[in-house]
DNA sequence: GCTTATTGTTGTCACAGGCAACAAATACCC
DNA sequence: GGGTATTTGTTGCCTGTGACAACAATAAGC
């Protein structure tokens, strides 16, 4: 429940400590996003001297925070270099609460799942449940992981608005929970500490570290599920959150003057005019699954359907156009069924972008799948517990199990 | 024509030098903003030590960009603090090409203009006559600066997509300027270095340096003149310019189904919505400055013109609510008729803004008329030719007029 | 005039990264 | 298979930079 988005306060000095707390944090950084990686290729990214990079990897080591290997044989002149791994010992836990179920996840410290539990609700849990079945499943999964195991912390994706100071939610409509502390609460059923975030943004910083929009400086995010039209944004890097913390609202920006109505009574919205409920009942296939969608919209000879499809493209396509306009990104990555429709007829919706964006902005701009699909949220949200360990290494505590279960 | 926008490679490792550039860099930065500042601010806002300071400050005034002063006996407990301020005898040269004109101001490198020279021209000029007049005017404002003054280079605000790593205009419609290495012609009429960006991404930069967005982490500006609207935004403190540079585009988001076009051809835009011609016919003002249109709107009686500007007002507070939604800034600042129409309605706006936007994202949402006016551009321009100084005030080479003039 | 508070100055220190030299381990060439 | 070139890890030493402590300087309050 600390300050995750630390600010970046731009006018800090800069002190010999700091020096070292960012070294050992980039590499982390490096190693988190690219899984195993060889000492030279750190040496020749990072530009620091053969010898910082062993003294750093050393003290990592020394950390427990990373794990260093014999050279794999593969090719090249001169003496083979060590290979330096996150450690397979430290996990953190995500937690998603949905309206029909809430899951939790193990996800190791290079971004792999390693355990997934969901537990189904008939309606949407209110805040304490969620909490109490997110602690109850987290006890379970502890006694299941190896006893060496030590644990970052949580991070919970929640579809709304969120608080990430303090860990409110600040407004769930499809959850209808309104300024739920859950960071405490499920806190306060682990005794981990707790962070939480949108999971559209979540899912975005995933799919940037470890999806489609790797590498990418610039990445537009778009994400929807039964509750609506998510999004994400990263800009030079960064994850755009706002002043406030409530931005990237990206699926209530208005892109026409229709009167459709969204979730949260704004009309000509992108959610307003993309929404998966019509794709249902066109396909009188309510209660499915994103995957069931997926294949019914894959292989339908409907011409209804086929109409409301393209419609639904068209006006994607003009959300993607202004949001490509705005932000000119190297990529924009679709998910959920957003992702169904691109696929059904992609050239459409790449028409509908060029036609609502300056050739600028859509000239060499990459619309894709998300790679991660369903995984994105989970590894997006263990990313916040992993967050403040690879910002500062040697300064922030990692969990022992035994402690945990106390 | 270095790279301005280094990337700020975020997996660069730091040495000892980068700690020196980096704190060096941090007092400069704070100096352009701030003026003059006490020693001991600087010691607090940075963190650093007394000592470290001091260190700092003497190398900057040896370099000769900054001048200390006895501390002004204003009250306080304890030895006053020295003053320190950036270098009166540090300017740059603001060149901003128009339709009807080419201007060019001196600039201090404290954010004031010394001097502004504007040359009209019957039609617009060609990339080739604009750097002609602009190197002339330069000459001759060269001539009457005191001896002492060091140029730090030339800063261009062009209306228009930029590629900033060369400096080459690739597209100005208003202009009718197409591929353009106008950096590259000033950088040859001058002998100077000189940087290119658009006219309303400086600008913003300006308003949030010295203006109305001062402070602000998330700005969104917005800036309307004979040639559409223009747009910039910061988001956490940094110039947003997208993967190419060709984002911001804010004049050309899609807000409507409306088949008005705006120049670029897109329809429903922004600018196709709000448009300054169309308000210019409704008072019959053809060929008026900004001022007169603005006591022009602000004394209208006439209920077409103001029914006029009402749509064009609930059409603005769409788009504002868009970029409210999308970037969740503190504050949105309008210049040119756009604030005119503003200040004629204020309450009009905002509801509109609020009936477009998410509530998270309208509350607490300022939004302003601009402080600098037609100053923004050129104090932004400079800006840009600064900039190197700012982020390395150790390596970078600052020009004496004998040397410029030769 | 004394105390308290704040800031500038000076000399010393510690720490982190650079560097050079050497060792180790591979590929390539003959 | 041996020699060479190339690359990388390791070690010891060096240097630059900021921190720190002690002292001096300057102000306000009593």
């Amino acid at each position: 429940m600390k300050v995750l988005h630390s600010g970046a306060n731009s006018s800090a000095g800069q002190n010999r400590e700091n020096i070292r707390q960012h070294n050992l944090s980039i590499i982390m950084s490096l190693l988190y996003k690219g899984g195993t990686l060889a000492r030279s290729q750190l040496t020749s990214v990072t530009g620091l001297n053969r010898s910082t990079i062993s003294d750093l990897v050393v003290e990592l080591e020394e950390l427990g925070m990373i794990t260093q290997a014999e050279a794999v044989t593969s090719g090249g002149v001169g003496r083979p270099s060590l290979t330096v791994s996150p450690s397979a010992n430290i996990v953190a836990f995500a937690v998603n609460p949905e309206i029909d179920a809430t899951t939790v996840a193990v996800v190791s410290l290079s971004g792999e799942i390693i355990a997934k539990r969901r537990y189904p609700t008939q309606i949407q849990p209110a805040p304490k449940e969620a909490a109490k079945i997110a602690g109850e499943l987290i006890k379970g999964l502890i006694k299941e992981l190896p006893p060496k195991t030590r644990v970052a912390g949580i991070g919970v994706a929640v579809p709304g608005q969120i608080r990430i100071d303090d860990g409110v939610v600040r407004l769930a409509p499809h959850l209808n929970w309104v300024e739920a502390p859950i960071a405490a609460m499920i806190q306060q059923q682990t005794g981990l500490p707790t962070w939480v975030d949108n999971d559209a943004t979540v899912s975005c910083m995933a799919e940037r570290n470890f999806g489609s929009g790797r590498g990418a400086s610039h990445c537009v995010y778009l994400f929807a599920g039964s509750g609506g039209i998510g999004g994400g944004v990263v800009v030079s890097g960064v994850q755009l959150r706002g002043a406030s913390g409530y931005g990237s609202e990206l699926g209530h920006i208005k892109i026409s003057d229709s009167k459709k109505v969204d979730f949260s009574g704004l009309t000509g919205t992108l959610e307003a005019l993309v929404k998966r409920d019509d794709l249902l009942e066109a396909f009188k296939l309510f209660g499915a699954t994103d995957d069931e969608l997926d294949v019914e919209v894959s292989n339908t000879k409907d011409p209804k359907a086929i109409k409301l499809i393209n419609t639904q493209l068209d006006h994607l396509g003009r959300g993607i156009g202004v949001l490509a306009t705005i932000f000119n990104p190297q990529i924009v990555v679709l998910e959920g069924f957003l992702d169904s429709i691109f696929k059904f007829n992609k050239e459409r919706l790449l028409e509908s972008v060029r036609a609502s964006s300056l050739n600028s902005a859509h000239d060499g701009l990459v619309v894709s799948s998300g790679e991660l699909g369903t995984r994105a949220v989970l590894i997006g949200a263990a990313g916040l517990a992993f967050a403040p360990l690879i910002q500062d290494p040697s300064g922030t505590e990692i969990y022992k199990l035994t402690k945990v279960s106390s």
